[in-house]
DNA sequence: CTAGGTGCAAATAATTTGCAGAGGC
DNA sequence: GCCTCTGCAAATTATTTGCACCTAG
């Protein structure tokens, strides 16, 4: 997604020597946006520098897949095509049919789903590939769109993250005040109204940086998603909020509240992580970290909410497993 | 997945002549369970008629896939495979990159997914691929588990049918209790607490016919799923007892109902048609007919309700429409 | 008898490899 | 100077095609 290309120099096959071609040939490789066929970057390295053969660029290639710095995709065309691994993530296709032309998607509903089948199989799982094909809306209907430049395909990321952020916030910010008006205990209660009021306040950061964003390209809004993460990021509070219903006390409730924070904690960090630098991957793990911190403020307060009670108890009369250990 | 192979004479190019040789080739390929390569096909087709050439079988291959008789799949080790489409319908691997053998399931979810994914891009998805590479069992543990058998395959599908049938049929009997319980018109609260007790029954059919088929083969509970249609099925009824709860009245309480049975029915529906002749088809397509009957049940049930209270209205005084139409 | 089917061998296409020479360390 | 990289051409692998012959309708 970034624009600044990795350094070349770190990137060569482990106790192997510098070669001018193979960073040619990676370099031209970095600087291109689509799937190449191993032949299209024969040609594009051609252009540059005549003097390459084609048995250095499907070497380097070689290598390059191997060392993860590309990645090897085979759309049946009865050839293989290659795609950056730097500033694209892992993530899957749809391919049309007509012009051949491929888009990406990312949906951590689609990752979690195969994870589950393939633990369920007790299958080790590496890589997936999803695939879609069929035809494209361009081909359809005969407009050609033109395909996004690097800084669009940045704002479409950044307000995908943004959008994800901003549904997970809302189901906070519910859980809390839920949370808050359920609880009997003054401090907890406390503690849930701070954060509701955190959330709040932070909904309303990301409300506004996504309006900023906008502001850039009038039609950000109208362009198509690129990272679906539908139930991952917003259902665990929703499921959260569900289980706060039925007649919870103050600890379950807190319980409850981490177990959610730590699940979008992961969440927004290990998708986070998943991208080069970039508006989106600061987005993911600056909220990341804004659950970290909500999660130990959590932690803390159950810790206390127990010693209090464990205090309490004693104080009137020895608790079972007080009573149990004499 | 059964047992009976699809009359081979009424399979060939259309307008185009008998020929024995293809006869062959094709028999011999709808005879082989796993993904075979043109080679391994070759190698098959030899055994039993050595005078038939590569090119035979690579045109027939070709053959089969455009008539929809065979699928090529690619599992990324520079040729294809095939694998009859006949008794497999559509479904997504598990490649074991050690032992390079595949095994399939099928998930709605993920389809589901994918089918939203496709259409907030404006594509027109036709095919899709699904695979997961990593290390499977067997390669890992160094215990060969034997490849199933048919019979086993086909106890194994009408497990997980039974078992998506059962887990459908209990939240739908929630549903209609709840439901039965918050309904105040006396004939609407009997529609629906006949539609629960109906479930009841049926569920019970249902789980002994589970037992029964387990009474079948022993092992049959721990062997690995199949089916993996975890949220579709279930996901129908569990939001329409969501919604329920929320102050509704009989008429929406009516209509919640009539939007889950459509929904279950034309899931079951979609999915047993895609199944060859089986258990797990029967199964299919019953519920899916259980749950028609009941649709048509509730929709009468609702045009009655809505006539009876549109007689109140009129009997008492004009309705607005009425009053409006004057 | 004739259009389509078939085997064989040759063609094509993508990718890999052997080898002699070039170039980094 | 050693060892790896590189270009070229030849090899390999998967698949398709041309063509003379065969066979079903």
């Amino acid at each position: 997604m970034a624009r600044n290309l990795p350094d070349l120099s770190s990137l060569r096959p482990a106790g192997s020597k510098h070669s001018t071609k193979r960073d040619r040939v990676l370099s031209v490789f970095l600087r291109q946006e689509g799937h190449l066929s191993a032949d299209d970057l024969c040609d594009l390295v051609h252009l540059e520098d005549p003097g390459i053969g084609r048995a250095t660029v499907y070497r380097t290639l070689q290598w390059m897949v191997g060392a993860g710095i590309a990645r090897k995709v085979n759309f049946g065309e009865g050839r293989a095509r290659f795609e950056p691994a730097y500033r694209h993530p892992r993530h899957f296709h749809l391919v049309c049919a007509e012009c051949r032309r491929s888009s990406e998607f990312l949906s951590s509903d689609i990752e979690s789903l195969l994870e589950e089948i393939a633990s369920a199989r007790n299958f080790q799982a590496g890589q997936a590939v999803v695939q879609i094909s069929g035809v494209c809306e361009d081909c359809r209907t005969g407009v050609k769109t033109p395909p996004l430049d690097g800084t669009t395909t940045e704002r479409v990321f950044a307000r995908d993250a943004l959008r994800i952020a901003i549904a997970t916030e809302r189901s906070g910010l519910e859980f809390y005040s839920r949370a808050s008006k359920l609880t009997t205990d003054p401090r907890g209660r406390e503690v849930f109204e701070r954060l509701a009021e955190e959330e709040k306040e932070h909904l309303g950061t990301l409300e506004k940086r996504y309006a900023e964003l906008l502001a850039d390209d009038e039609q950000l809004e109208s362009r198509p998603t690129f990272l679906f993460f539908k139930g991952a990021a917003n259902g665990i509070f929703a499921e959260g909020s569900e289980k706060l219903g039925k007649g919870v006390d103050d600890q379950q409730a807190l319980l409850i509240g981490i177990k959610c924070e730590r699940g979008s904690h992961q969440f927004f960090k290990r998708y986070g992580e998943r991208f080069e630098d970039s508006e989106g991957r600061r987005i993911f793990l600056e909220f990341a970290d804004e659950e970290r911190t909500h999660l130990e403020l959590l932690i803390r307060e159950y810790r206390s909410l127990r010693e209090r009670q464990a205090t309490e108890r004693s104080g009137r009369r020895p608790s079972a497993r007080a009573r149990a250990a004499r």
